[in-house]
DNA sequence: CACTCGATGTGACTTATGGCACGGATAGGA
DNA sequence: TCCTATCCGTGCCATAAGTCACATCGAGTG
């Protein structure tokens, strides 16, 4: 829960942005400009970047490495809304539904972000309609994600909500091999739990089960997905 | 589940419109425009406006009544994301995030709204960067609640997201008199349980549950909170 | 009026999941 | 290198909530 490490500098690589759909097609002319009002923060795994309640209306990129957004309830447990990796963002609610931060971001791994100010933002709005529409695609997405959340909640089991956060970070941040689908989550089993929703024990005894079924292989902070296809049918 | 009696007439009421928080700070040129491009629906209580499923670009704005946003489970089971009532804005998904529509919208009272086709929106959005940021914040609204929905089915019991959901439906439906609020929220348990993810006979007992301690007392389709103070206590 | 059908109450039973309590493994600092 | 803090694995028990099974109620309808 420490907070530090926090650097800021000026200047920002322009091919890691382009990796954000939300900037993937912008002309040279709008890049350059986003480009000189950003900045760059690095962050060590486990350092907070805000936390829920702070003020602050930047909006960030992740240029590297994974955070997790999470919230904490009145008696301290905690629950997380989404693990982010490059060229994802966060940190927009704040920017068009003025309030405080509504979630926690903490460095899952050492990361680095691009981040822009909410008034620098509008002013780079305005002239073009394309990004404003990008936004509201990119919020659109995110909505119906959330609702799907709330779905699983209601309607899965802890091993299926597992399975399918499995399957959803293979698709996000796992590597294809012979030997199955390698991923990297970086996450530790009592963060995975909060991300579903579930204490780690649940969430360990899913893991154990699935493995020895075969479909999966544990490793420390990371899976080998072995067969998806299970995976998949148990996940709805 | 019967899909009928809808009828479709051009020409919408603007002092309604003014109710939408969207289009509430319209100068009346923006307004005319907008009207010209409307059109009005009916549907009677029961009727489907629309299925999970179903392709769609339109946007709908209650006018009056109410509908229920709902999801069904492969296997059947239902949950509503959402009640929207005179104002209120949905539909908008598939707008930004092309795709079938998500949900299913049935109205829980006779209801009318209001429409307007994706291509209407998007030709009429572009030179007004003052609407763009109006959805924008909708969306940002949206999100926010519904990673509130997350927190609270993950944070809360039963009891507790009841009481939540009846002091919700007060805040946007109720009428306070001198024996407390009443809400005619026009909803049958079932579909209070389906609204906050859980069976209807647990519901039912924790309505009995707050009758008994006099915070509430029970009507048909409606409730008076007479203790909104502990219900806001059990609700957290 | 009687009859239905949907909605509402309420108990008994079952089950998934949370919480506790450990022991073992591991890895990052001193 | 050792040592300490985290993380991981797993059994046991308590409990919230789902399911089933009814009784009841009430509003419309023939």
């Amino acid at each position: 829960m420490r907070r530090g490490g926090i650097q800021e500098e000026m200047g920002v690589d322009n091919d890691v942005l382009r990796q954000a759909p939300l900037f993937s097609a912008l002309d040279d002319e709008s890049m350059a400009a986003l480009h000189a009002s950003m900045s760059e923060t690095k962050l060590r795994r486990g350092d907070v970047l805000f936390h829920e309640g702070d003020s602050g209306d930047k909006l960030y990129v992740v240029l590297d490495g994974k955070v997790k957004l999470g919230r904490t309830s009145s008696d301290g447990r905690e629950n997380l809304l989404a693990i982010m990796g490059p060229g994802q963002m966060f940190g927009e609610l704040s920017l068009f539904d003025p309030g405080p931060r509504s979630a926690t971001v903490t460095a899952v791994t050492d990361a680095t972000f691009a981040s822009l100010s909410h008034e620098d933002l509008l002013k780079w709005l305005d002239g073009r309609p394309v990004v404003a529409r990008g936004l509201l695609a990119q919020l659109a997405g995110r909505l119906r994600k959330a609702n799907d959340v709330v779905a699983d909640l209601v309607f899965s089991d802890v091993p299926g909500r597992v399975a399918k956060a499995l399957l959803d970070l293979a698709d996000r941040f796992g590597r294809t091999a012979d030997d199955g689908v390698h991923v990297h989550h970086d996450l530790t089993q009592e963060e995975l739990a909060q991300l579903v929703g579930a204490s780690r024990e649940t969430v360990n005894k899913a893991l154990a089960d699935f493995a020895q079924r075969g479909w999966i292989k544990l490793e420390a902070r990371a899976v080998v997905l072995l067969d998806t296809v299970r995976l998949a049918r148990r996940a709805r």
